[in-house]
DNA sequence: CCATATTATTGTGTTTACGCAACACCCTGA
DNA sequence: TCAGGGTGTTGCGTAAACACAATAATATGG
């Protein structure tokens, strides 16, 4: 099973289904089903959704899950601040 | 059109097809359609792929191809030189 | 209230990822 | 010289990724 995070991605650019279908090429109801983790998309789609949203593949997909937003965030800010104290 | 970089980290791990086959839990002529590029693999054996080299996805996949070898390596060093000159 | 956009769902169809089996070709080592 | 491992290829089967169309539900803005 493959998690994702491209709903939040795509709220956040304020972009709606159909618009983030169009930027990848392919139908609406696609991104509708890996949204709702229907299944397993192809790499070739992964890369074009992470090219899109400018992050790494990774950001966007992962076999365990993600952390709450809240951790994530969280988290990159310890890693920040570590960064800083260096 | 999906690009790949499987056989480079395959062989210097010294596996062959069979190991990393057995590694993702794929047939070992999965993993040679892979190599030989003939197809485009699901997120999930991409994900599964770069967990058993420890690199992210981008690593081992891309939309537009890779540049050499040389040219990957000597940019790597180029980069590490400007982190130096920081 | 009505019009429009977004989304959920369902159904049908094609393509392709992947499993499995078989065979042929090269190497290398006993 | 022969056996065995790695590889390339082909063919058949199944499941799933996607396309496309239609409908309904919700929400939002006029």
């Amino acid at each position: 099973m493959v998690h994702n995070q491209i709903t939040l991605f795509r709220i956040e650019r304020g972009l709606s289904r159909k618009d983030l279908a169009a930027a990848v090429g392919v139908n609406p109801q696609t991104i509708g089903f890996l949204e709702r983790g229907t299944y397993n998309p192809s790499v070739e789609l992964a890369l074009k959704l992470a090219a899109v949203f400018g992050v790494p593949v990774d950001t966007l997909f992962s076999l365990n899950g993600f952390p709450s937003l809240a951790t994530q965030i969280a988290g990159n800010a310890n890693r920040q601040k570590e960064f800083e104290d260096d």
